[in-house]
DNA sequence: TGGACGATTGACT
DNA sequence: GTCAATCGTCCAT
């Protein structure tokens, strides 16, 4: 397993922070992450899907790590994961928000080409969208070099932010979200609160 | 088989 | 600042 499979196995709210900088990369474009929440498994954090042990839709997350979990959520909106954790394990790195630094006109055409560069990506279903992420990119390897989209271990920043994630209604202040500060790309109102 | 509830967003006051 | 949109998922009938 490579460098990014040794990360991805280490406990959840480790392996989050340390995904900050990567670049989730595919369908045409590519973003920098600059903001993600940690998500542990089955019996550990009530505001994890996987809490209540595998359903259809959160299969993935029990399986092996490197995979992406995709989740339809408000009627209207797709959400992307990264999927951590040994194999029978289920958490997972949502993936927040970022700075798209490829294929732009791309990412514009998905999202409305009145949308500012410094939003296209800021925020979990605006970031999949990005991407063009729904149903059909749930279970891809996103640590095959041929896969359609794939996760790219960037360097590491100097210094991260971290605080409670967003809009969860359980466990509101285990502080398991990450984002890098003076980033304009971050979401939420404290983006730039330590 | 029904109903409550979202790991959100964008429109509007 | 407030709030409706919109429907898959999950659990309780």
């Amino acid at each position: 397993m490579g460098e990014l499979g040794d990360l991805l196995i280490l406990p959840v709210e480790q392996v989050a922070p340390r995904l900050l900088g990567s670049i989730l990369r595919g369908n045409g474009v590519g973003v920098r992450l600059t903001e993600v929440e940690a998500y542990s498994g089955q019996g550990l954090d009530a505001a994890s899907h996987a809490h209540r042990g595998p359903t259809p839709r959160t299969e993935i997350m029990f399986g092996p790590p490197g995979r992406l979990y995709v989740y339809f959520t408000y009627g209207m909106h797709w959400c992307a994961n990264v999927v951590c954790g040994a194999a029978g394990t289920a958490s997972a790195v949502l993936v927040r928000a970022g700075e798209v630094v490829d294929g732009v006109d791309l990412a514009r055409r998905r999202r409305g080409e009145s949308v500012p560069p410094k939003d296209l990506a800021r925020g979990p279903a605006r970031l999949a969208k990005c991407l063009g992420l729904d149903r059909d990119a749930n279970g891809l390897d996103l640590l095959d070099p041929e896969s359609p989209v794939r996760l790219e271990l960037g360097r590491q920043p100097d210094g991260h932010r971290a605080g409670p994630r967003i809009g969860i209604t359980k466990e509101v202040e285990r502080p398991w979200r990450f984002w890098l500060a003076d980033e304009p790309t971050v979401s939420g109102k404290l983006s730039g609160r330590r």
